[in-house]
DNA sequence: TTATGTTATGTTTGCGTAAACATCCCCGGG
DNA sequence: CCCGGGGATGTTTACGCAAACATAACATAA
């Protein structure tokens, strides 16, 4: 059966099987369309036969119309029941030219942000009704991306949200079909798609303030990788705060987010003992960088200060806790789908960026720079 | 208007439909069956009709049958490009009575395994044509799980994983179409589902004896939430260990996987100087346990040793770095992926559990307990 | 009474695809 | 020169569902 699937060129196979099945009416309980092993679940007609009604009828009970006979409607859900009856989604999506599912487009679940995102645009698909399928891109390039984009036209969706740094979504060469709408997380291209973002400025805004305000010359930057725009937004932010205030932005140290960049960034900075405070692109890197501090004899937040990003359950708990920008994941995964689901009901496709807002949460890592006489 | 959209039963001619399609967008939206905007996708019969061949050759072209003559097979190619061509899934699923596409139910993506797993789960099914669909259940109780099953029944999958503690689920209560297959991780339903598992207990065994022999009298530890099969399998594996050992398990202190419950559980074993040795059941409550500790002067691992469990990559830059289990999260991933597969094409359709072994970690977390004077 | 709704149900049709079956054409052997 | 056998391609059909379009039974207003 199965090689007669796969190889397929010639024989097919089946004939025999099938060629009985439907030569009469009630013999046709077969299912050759239908799932390659067991009895064929029940179909509308079955049920229809089974509660002397037409088929129509058990579409609408189905589907919850009104104007069926309570009775009616009794005897057909009995039917259903008996039978085992589930409406047929391939059936309903052809009919319908839905799918009621949203395709995720994601590089990684190793960042929390991600994964927490996925986790609020899941559920608040199934709140709506919406099943989520999720299409991971191996290697974040132009073309491993495009790929994505290729096997999701095939695939059954009605929307998509894609995760992830959007250098690589070069519109031009992506074609999609016209029905697919597109929401992207943490991009600049508000101008072509619906774009939902935590308001990166704002929580680095908070974040680098906070150090200043403390007392700090300046403040160092441990940024996320290039491609993001994320980590773009908050260099700019950090950058432009201190520039505002009339400080001299260090050098960028420059992460990929893992905390193990995160190491290996502190290392450097633990040595240069004019840094007394740094804001960490995201919280995995500032454990990382704490650790290296730790290693280093650099006390936090005696000696240097660390804020983070995104307040992960474990930054509570990290030695010491950590300050962090508090980010609304779930938030962020709710209006995407709102989004997506809005332009799917043609309701308003409007395009342009929503930020979700942050919150500066203070912990144990941040405090007043060490008194120095050097100014 | 939406009637407006939905006539068209008649005019739907084939190549009037089509061309005059697009022209305008309310209008014609025509896209009968089709989304419910914008101008239909192309079909095989465009296809078809451009190529000046029949349907059922561009099918063979799409499909890659062989016996299309070659230059066909060109002109076939050519209008689909042209047109933009792409299968239409649920057309395809309905003929063909699969969906290639395989859900996952998981409670939460609170924690790394389920997380990692889901990745490599998502990786493997994409490399094998499979699409992921996400079935987040809110509430691990038992009428969710049952809710999500039947979600699930009339969604597009052809078979299922199952990633939670699985004393929800019920067989009795849940009927699946036949044709659905499922797999579990981390079960003890072997003899129901095929179940997919790291290798608990070996994992432990090397954890536990490695702080014995580094000289601790005994280990304590610190248990994941009571429903979980993962963390039941940790502890009897631990008290089994040491009870061969001739030791006697201290009381059990119990968490439930997140960072926090393992701060509050620190909190405790802090005070108790006789506890030199913690096994604890994943390593983000490992995290919070050393903060409890490190706050109540208690040293990692002068004073105490800790053991973690799944080396997650944060694990390494803990304070002190975590020793810790290893697991192999893409290989639990891809394994239920394959076993999925193989019930789907209804190869192997075997029960029982697929162990996945582990690697114990050891970094800087443990050490020989202190001198005492007694004993 | 008859026109006119209203409500409940049945019949037809087609979504896009691919299996099964039917041609058609060309080639070589008798 | 005709026949048989493939290879290449076309035609029909059904997958399960639901929109559109009947129809039928009854109630109510004119």
């Amino acid at each position: 059966m199965d090689m007669a699937r796969k190889r397929s060129s010639d024989t097919h196979g089946s004939g025999a099987g099938t060629a009985s099945a439907d030569t009469d009416d009630t013999a046709t309980a077969d299912g050759r369309g239908r799932s390659r092993r067991g009895p064929r679940t029940a179909s509308m007609a079955d049920v229809a036969r089974l509660a002397g009604v037409s088929s129509q009828t058990v579409s609408r009970v189905s589907n919850g119309y009104a104007g069926v006979n309570e009775e009616t409607r009794r005897a057909v859900l009995a039917a259903m029941q008996e039978l085992g009856y589930r409406p047929n989604s391939a059936a309903r999506a052809l009919k319908r030219g839905e799918f009621r599912t949203i395709g995720v487009i994601t590089f990684t679940l190793a960042t929390t942000g991600n994964v927490r995102t996925l986790e609020a645009i899941a559920t608040s698909a199934a709140q709506e009704g919406y099943a989520v399928t999720l299409l991971p891109v191996a290697v974040p390039t132009q073309d491993e991306v495009r790929g994505a984009f290729s096997r999701l036209e095939e695939l059954a969706v009605d929307a998509v949200i894609v995760i992830m740094e959007v250098h690589l979504l070069d519109a031009a060469t992506i074609t999609l079909p016209p029905h697919v709408q597109v929401v992207v997380v943490d991009s600049d291209a508000g101008d072509r798609y619906t774009v939902v973002d935590t308001d990166q400025a704002g929580g680095t805004r908070a974040a680098v303030q906070h150090l200043l305000d403390l007392g700090h010359d300046t403040v160092w930057h441990l940024a996320g990788p290039e491609g993001s725009f994320a980590a773009q937004r908050r260099t700019d932010a950090w950058r432009a705060v201190l520039t505002e205030a009339g400080r001299v932005p260090p050098p960028l140290v420059q992460g990929d987010w893992s905390t193990e960049s995160g190491y290996r960034a502190g290392q450097e900075l633990a040595r240069r003992q004019d840094c007394t405070a740094v804001f960490v692109a995201n919280d995995q890197m500032a454990l990382g960088l704490q650790h290296a501090l730790h290693e280093h004899g650099r006390r936090v937040p005696e000696d240097v200060s660390v804020v983070g990003f995104d307040d992960i359950p474990e930054a509570a708990h990290f030695v010491p806790p950590l300050t962090t920008v508090q980010q609304d994941f779930a938030k962020v995964g709710r209006l995407c789908v709102r989004a997506a689901l809005r332009k799917v009901r043609g309701e308003g496709a409007e395009r342009g960026t929503t930020l979700v807002p942050t919150r500066l949460v203070v912990r144990d890592s941040t405090a007043a720079p060490p008194r120095r006489d050097a100014r």
